[in-house]
DNA sequence: AAGGCAAATGTTTTT
DNA sequence: CATTTGCCTT
């Protein structure tokens, strides 16, 4: 094989990281700068030049959709089989160790995995048990800390409550979850990787096997790892594995959810023989872009240090429009993405980002009206709806009655007259004589505990369920999936329902059993259902395909991570949206806050387009926001400010801003800002009015509505 | 046990 | 504002 290819197309970065030969490697790669490149190039390095067998390389990522990305490339640079090299995300490659170390791992064979709902429902169940007040203890939180504590490598065993009534309270729910859990032969997304962890821990020589077996390990979005996946990349790579990690510090956007950007610079420290590359380098975007992108994110401190630039030229300005209200800002992102499709462009290169979910609707009125098809991603996935987890749960149920999670998610779904009651009956049962629910029910049956409607009820759902798995092995899985929606007759519930909604439903039931068809198990030997479930419950499935269509894109910030367009728009540029309100406490909140406005920025190929409102309403009220100081940062000789009807380019201010930071130097206070009256309670300010000690405020008060003050007299205080 | 109405409650997301 | 959740009635 001709090594040359390999490098061809390299520049200088890229290649010392590629051929890079000290054990461990640390690439440091900025936006746009050619990472999963690197990272496959790397890959063929080792297999070709040296002699690395694909057998003893492990690649790992976050997202399916990533792991997959690299599949093809390799495969598509290679030309080779991948067959033996082991190429998932974390919680898949974990998923494979505990389901071929089972036993090592005090797992049964047939473990099913708990989705962030089903965990929820579980969670709720046990404090319902524990007799916790449901405001005082919002399940959501209890789950939220557990899971946090099952981030950083934390047992219920291995916390102290040390009087803290909050604590103590939360580790009682943890107890009884693991509990739970244990009982049921469940583990949620987070177990799936201390127990992976814990496997090697334990199991000295399982760990063993793996770490002679790999002797290279990649790893992709580094800074996105947290506590539990880091020490399990120590682990396996022990002394004698070489370690390729690559990430960027100032993509760090997960920190919420319990990655550690730290982790970047403990590798330093915990592989020796470590060498680090930076790639800096940027094929995606035009200079002013770039300018714009490392403005925002230089205020940061504690920055690794790196420079995105580009030979490819300036480029366009940015464009800032200052919108009246949301409506206003909707339309003229719909006008500007209109001219940009009249000038022979496709809609499929634009996108439209921001930083929460519910700004979306405005949007896509605005679209709608518009008459430009778009997408959106984020939401609610295929495999997390309510009717498909439903029909999901008869599919288990028919494989293993004994799965308490599907039986109490549809033993009543739907409806059939089994209640609250008849449930509790069952569930004391189960819970007294440790058996599962399907053999509590049926116990109660041959006893007759129950008021005969109760008990029809309940036989004819054992029966159904009997039914249908009594036919597991002869029929195809789209037909048992058929089979189960139909005989369930969830199909007919959801036809019943009224409104665009039920229909939608049935249409997801109906393409649930086309992706039944479809569906190619991995191992052709092995019954294909349990793969299937497997595999349901590790990729939720990518959000609403019709990828025919031309269309924009419309996503939050998160969610645009990776991707890459000509034309960004980056909606809702101001103060309390973005950076969020939530986030301006906590320093290191809107450090991840400013990361993120550069993850934006630096989406953009060709032109990027900012947007912010002086007047937005949010949950009815109406609120004022200054323009964001990410839009400040941002030097303002590349920023082109956008009137209605014309564009003028101001180098010295924002025009908007200009009347507001004027005023705002004057009183003190600024347009939009919330401030207290000591009658009228809080309030913002909507205008300022006339000079000098006759200068009056107009503030819009939440209790008593809009007054006019006198300045000089009110007496406001900023809040 | 099921359907209807009032009240609460609102970041970011992958697995 | 819009959706979800809990309580209350039939």
């Amino acid at each position: 094989m001709d090594v040359t290819s390999i490098l061809t197309n390299l520049n200088a970065a890229q290649e010392e990281a590629v051929t890079s030969d000290k054990q461990h490697l640390l690439v440091l790669a900025g936006a746009g700068s050619g990472k999963t490149r690197v990272l496959v190039h790397r890959i063929a390095w080792k297999i070709q030049v040296d002699n690395i067998s694909p057998f003893a390389i492990l690649a790992v990522t976050f997202t399916n959709k990533a792991s997959r990305e690299m599949r093809e490339r390799i495969d598509e640079l290679l030309g080779i089989s991948l067959r033996g090299m082991w190429v998932g995300t974390f919680h898949g490659l974990a998923h494979r160790l505990l389901k071929a170390h089972w036993r090592d791992a005090k797992l049964p064979e047939n473990f099913q995995i708990l989705d962030s709902d089903d965990q929820l429902r579980l969670v709720k169940r046990v404090m319902r048990s524990m007799d916790l007040d449901e405001q005082r203890w919002p399940p959501k939180q209890a789950q939220w800390w557990i899971n946090g504590q099952k981030d950083e490598g934390l047992r219920a065993a291995h916390l102290q409550e040390g009087g803290d009534p909050f604590l103590a309270t939360m580790l009682r729910v943890y107890r009884g979850y693991e509990e739970t859990c244990e009982r049921l032969g469940v583990i949620d997304f987070a177990e799936l990787l201390l127990r992976a962890l814990e496997l090697w821990k334990y199991n000295p020589q399982v760990l063993a096997h793996y770490q002679q077996r790999f002797q290279h390990i990649l790893v992709d979005e580094f800074q996105d790892t947290n506590a539990v996946q880091y020490a399990w990349l120590r682990l396996l790579a022990g002394t004698v594995s070489g370690v390729t990690a690559v990430g960027d510090d100032d993509q760090s956007i997960y920190g919420w959810r319990g990655a550690k950007v730290e982790n970047i610079l403990s590798y330093e420290r915990d592989f020796s023989n470590t060498h680090t590359v930076k790639l800096e380098q940027n094929y995606r975007s035009t200079s002013n872009i770039l300018l714009a992108a490392n403005a925002v994110i230089a205020k940061n401190a504690d920055r690794l240090g790196k420079n995105l630039w580009t030979d490819s030229g300036e480029g366009e300005a940015i464009a800032l429009y200052c919108a009246f209200n949301e409506h206003d800002e909707s339309r003229y992102i719909a006008d500007r993405l209109q001219s940009w499709v009249n000038d022979g462009n496709r809609r499929e290169d634009s996108a439209i980002l921001y930083r929460s979910n519910a700004q979306s609707r405005v949007l896509e009125a605005a679209l709608l009206q518009a008459d430009i098809p778009y997408r959106i991603y984020g939401g609610q996935r295929f495999y997390e709806r309510l009717e498909i987890k439903n029909a999901l749960s008869y599919l288990r149920l028919m494989l293993n009655c004994h799965d308490d999670v599907a039986f109490e998610r549809v033993v009543n779904v739907p409806p059939r007259g089994i209640g609250e009651r008849t449930l509790e009956v069952i569930r004391n049962l189960a819970r007294d004589h440790t058996i599962s629910l399907w053999e509590a029910a049926s116990a109660i049956l041959k006893e007759k505990q129950l008021a005969a409607r109760a008990s029809n009820a309940v036989a004819s759902f054992l029966q159904l369920i009997n039914e249908m798995s009594g036919q597991l092995d002869e029929l195809p899985l789209a037909e048992q999936a058929e089979n189960a929606i139909q005989h369930s007759g969830l199909i007919e519930m959801h036809r019943r329902e009224k409104g665009e909604r039920g229909q939608a439903r049935v249409e997801n039931l109906e393409e649930l059993i086309g992706a039944c068809r479809n569906f190619e198990p991995e191992d052709k030997d092995l019954p294909v259902l349990p793969q299937f479930l497997d595999q349901v419950a590790l990729d939720a499935g990518d959000r609403q395909a019709d990828q025919d269509q031309d269309a924009v894109q419309l996503m939050t910030l998160h969610s645009a991570k990776g991707l890459e367009f000509p034309l960004v728009f980056i909606a809702g540029m101001e103060e309390n949206l973005f950076p969020h309100k939530m986030s301006l406490d906590e320093p290191g909140r809107l450090e991840e806050e400013r990361r993120l406005a550069y993850v934006g920025i630096t989406r953009a190929m060709q032109k990027l387009v900012l947007t912010f409102a002086e007047s937005r309403s949010i949950y009815g009220s109406e609120s004022f926001n200054s323009v964001s100081r990410f839009v400040r940062d941002i030097p303002k000789d590349v920023i082109e400010e956008v009137r209605l009807q014309n564009t003028i380019s101001r180098p010295t201010s924002y025009a908007a801003s200009a009347i507001r930071s004027d005023e705002g130097e004057a009183t003190g206070f600024h347009l939009g800002q919330q401030v207290s009256h000591k009658v009228y309670g809080e309030g913002a300010i909507l205008n300022f009015e006339g000079n000098g000690p006759r200068a009056r405020v107009h503030v819009s008060f939440e209790q008593v509505g809009t007054k006019i003050l006198i300045l000089a007299s009110a007496n406001l205080v900023a809040v």
